[in-house]
DNA sequence: TAAAGCATGTAAGAGGTTACATGATTGG
DNA sequence: CCAATCATGTAACCTCTTACATGCTTTA
């Protein structure tokens, strides 16, 4: 997953891995210490997925090699359902990454997996045990789940160049 | 966290693995591989934290011991502000097993988190470059941290015995 | 009767965390 | 001048994933 966010993010442009972690972090996408960072890149430079040249100061610059445009290619295509929120957010950062007629697609098998996750999440709700706090818990699942549901309906619609009707 | 994890929920009652895989998974806390479980309850074992007693069939049904109770009691009392999500839920699932009196610091202490995070998010958002689903990402990310926000304040204001005046 | 779920486990490999180490540059 | 931030890296340790292995029971 960390080697899918750096080759994404050089798709943008040559980095070094400073400005990578920073990259990571305001998207939002996460956080990444430095002794995952730097073996990390070293693993992608091994296997010629990205290349380094000397920047200013200390500084590494990478920039991706067809090989890892390859390789990210094959990444973002591949869609596994069950995925965690955090793995789809790094694929909607790469979105733009994709044709356009492609895009769509991603979306709807997105939220077809909430929507499995929301019936969980209510049934979970509904046989609900435990203190206040355990019950808190999944209200929040189902909630939670709800919003992100509505939050892609939004992206949907927009995918589809069409108004929200509200 | 895994051990964090079941510990809190072997402090209900004797539990069998499986068992327990399929509470964490109902509690949405997280999924468990069984390459994760089984060795992280024969840790717990070998440390003295867990006692297990053959149960039906090939079930293995484990206790917890005085020093589990001991290790879990040190571990939902720490409280690192930079916490992930999931670690946060997984606390709020054993809230219930910390005296009344300290429950609600670590409510507010979770919003100040929040809080943070949110004005992070807010700058983030304001200073957004990129194509619409990386603009998208950064909204959700506000978006989502508003909306743990006002769930922690509902929960703040039950701990208080308060209605919430919307 | 076949598939799905119950129930436990091991082994190899990948990848992460934390701590340590170094040194330049910038801002209060 | 001291602290923080920039910038890269290593080493030990730990834990997770994935795949494999076994065998019973329940349900369609």
């Amino acid at each position: 997953m960390l080697d899918f966010a750096l080759l994404g993010l050089l798709r943008d442009g040559p980095r070094h891995g400073y400005e990578l972690r920073r990259t990571l972090a305001d998207l939002g996408i996460r956080r990444v210490s430095f002794g995952a960072l730097y073996p990390a890149l070293r693993r992608l430079e091994r296997r010629g997925a990205i290349a380094a040249v000397r920047g200013e100061g200390r500084r590494r610059t990478y920039r991706i090699t067809p090989e890892g445009i390859a390789e990210f290619e094959r990444l973002i295509a591949e869609s596994d359902p069950d995925e965690a929120s955090g793995v789809f957010r790094l694929r909607l950062a790469f979105l733009g990454a994709l044709p356009e007629a492609s895009r769509l697609g991603v979306l709807e098998r997105r939220r077809r997996a909430l929507v499995g996750r929301l019936r969980e999440a209510r049934r979970a709700f509904a046989a609900a045990g435990g203190d206040r706090y355990r019950r808190a818990l999944l209200e929040y699942r189902v909630h939670s789940t709800e919003a992100d549901i509505a939050w892609l309906d939004r992206l949907i619609a927009g995918e589809r160049g069409v108004t929200v009707n509200r």
